[in-house]
DNA sequence: ACTCTGTTTAGCATATTTGCTAATTAGCGG
DNA sequence: CCGCTAATTAGCAAATATGCTAAACAGAGT
């Protein structure tokens, strides 16, 4: 599952989308609207994000309200920066996983 | 060029290597002996790393020596932390790409 | 049930990534 | 210069990602 958070966060369009939320929660439609691409196009976009966890979705009648999952994108900056410090002998990519 | 780093870092296998320089550097066949993965793959991602700036090389005689590079590692990881603060109005992307 | 808006899914084409084997380059020692 | 070890580059096949248009689905209102 780690895995697939990197990966979403590996696409430009979708670190952007992240970069919206961090506001507040969005519609998709309304979010679709800031971006060039096609509206399918963002709903895949949203997708990958929502596959990793770094967003939740809610039915709000006809729409869907997207929220950012802050915890997941945590987990994934504390990853990195375990990647940083010098030895101490554990395995940071298993730990920030768990 | 932060875009790289994101794609970069998206492959469990470079992370993997990440994780073995941080407790420091280490010659390319050695890190390659780490991996089940044939040398020219390891090669391959050796050189994304490198191209994503996360990792140095240096020749040393007969073989190459890589070394991380925390630096940039550093600024990934404060884009996403960026991305979790709620709000103050700027571009997290923008400014840990700066 | 019909329709309208909001959103996702299907299906397809193209581009990128990954990983392999074989071939090549780089530096060293005789 | 030859042969050896270390590492990268070439070239290929398979898998995955991206983005589009068209079609389908969901819920609200009439």
């Amino acid at each position: 599952m780690q895995n697939d958070v990197f990966k979403a966060l590996s696409h430009p369009a979708r670190r952007q989308i992240l970069a919206l939320l961090r506001r507040g929660p969005r519609l998709a439609g309304d979010l679709a609207a800031e971006f060039d691409t096609s509206w399918p196009t963002m709903s895949r976009h949203l997708a990958v994000l929502k596959d990793a966890e770094l967003v939740t979705a809610e039915r709000q009648g006809n729409q869907i309200l997207y929220r950012i999952n802050t915890s997941v994108l945590e987990d994934a900056a504390t990853a990195l920066l375990g990647l940083i410090g010098r030895d101490n002998g554990d395995d940071p990519l298993k730990e920030a996983a768990e």
